[in-house]
DNA sequence: GTAATTGCTAAAGCTAACTTTAGGTCAAGG
DNA sequence: CCTTGACCTAAAGTTAGCTTTAGCAATTAC
């Protein structure tokens, strides 16, 4: 009963859905850290198809790949994300991609009052002047959508 | 009155924020098309810094440089964005960006669900599972955070 | 028993968007 | 006159996250 739960890279591929490339690349970052037979050849445990699942999940959050091994590199034992893990990491999760629709919708907002304002000077647009930089180092005033004299 | 009216490469650096080595990568990309001094040197007009504005915003909203090369062609003889070209493509970037706190959004919600739901199977769980694949490969139910009897 | 499949490593290649380096030109200041 | 500083090009390097290639070993299928 117990034979069956290792498995080759081949299948982990298949189950993780992820190419075997990528899965050798994980181990040699120490992602997941599979046993080796005799011969050589990476032997996964079950659990194993968790990590990668994790793996997969938290870049969809927009986390690097040092991140994440540094996050599996807490659980204890290098054991797979329990749910009370799962918990707390996906309190990380959460706060992160916060901040990401947090941005998005800033820009957006940005934008619908810049498309119709009218506004065309790079000075005061909030578009084109985010986090009011230019404002700051007083080359005067300049323009952005509307000509200025000079350019016609 | 005109002689100011012919800028640098460094002082489109300056004005712009941008690097020089930025502007002149984006320069041998095609996305600005600066003059030549007798001596070589890139001779820029005012309106090229309105360009570069335009393609650092176009890259905040997540466009790529062909991508934004592609909509600056599109404007008749080279010119800069006018006005009524950036109501045209501050739709498009709407739209793009709609997509990704849409993208997002989804996300978020997937997460939220997760994270009180205790679902622990790879085959249900949403987070996990978010376009279906693992439930079409029949491979059979596979467990998440929850050990597989076999697992422990 | 042999052929096909699967696995291994090390190293190079890929993409995007630049930066850095190396080697050279040109205008202005002292 | 000479040196400094801004500019030039071409080519190589950078980062992330992989993939591809080359060359070889082990496993599986028939």
């Amino acid at each position: 009963m117990h034979k069956d739960d290792v498995l080759s890279i081949g299948q982990m591929a298949q189950r993780s859905g992820l190419a075997i490339s990528a899965i050798r690349y994980y181990d040699s970052m120490g992602l997941i850290r599979p046993n080796r037979a005799d011969s050589g050849q990476r032997r996964f445990k079950r659990s194993d198809i968790r990590r990668l699942s994790f793996i997969r999940i938290a870049q969809q959050f927009g986390f690097t790949l040092p991140q994440i091994k540094a996050e599996l590199d807490r659980l204890p034992n290098g054991r797979t994300p329990s749910a009370s893990d799962w918990q707390r990491i996906s309190l990380a999760f959460r706060a992160q991609l916060d901040a990401q629709i947090d941005r998005m919708t800033k820009l957006r907002d940005n934008l619908d009052g810049c498309i119709g304002c009218g506004c065309l000077s790079l000075d005061r647009c909030a578009m084109f002047n985010p986090d009011d930089k230019a404002a700051q180092n007083g080359d005067g005033p300049r323009y952005l959508l509307g000509d200025t004299p000079d350019d016609i």
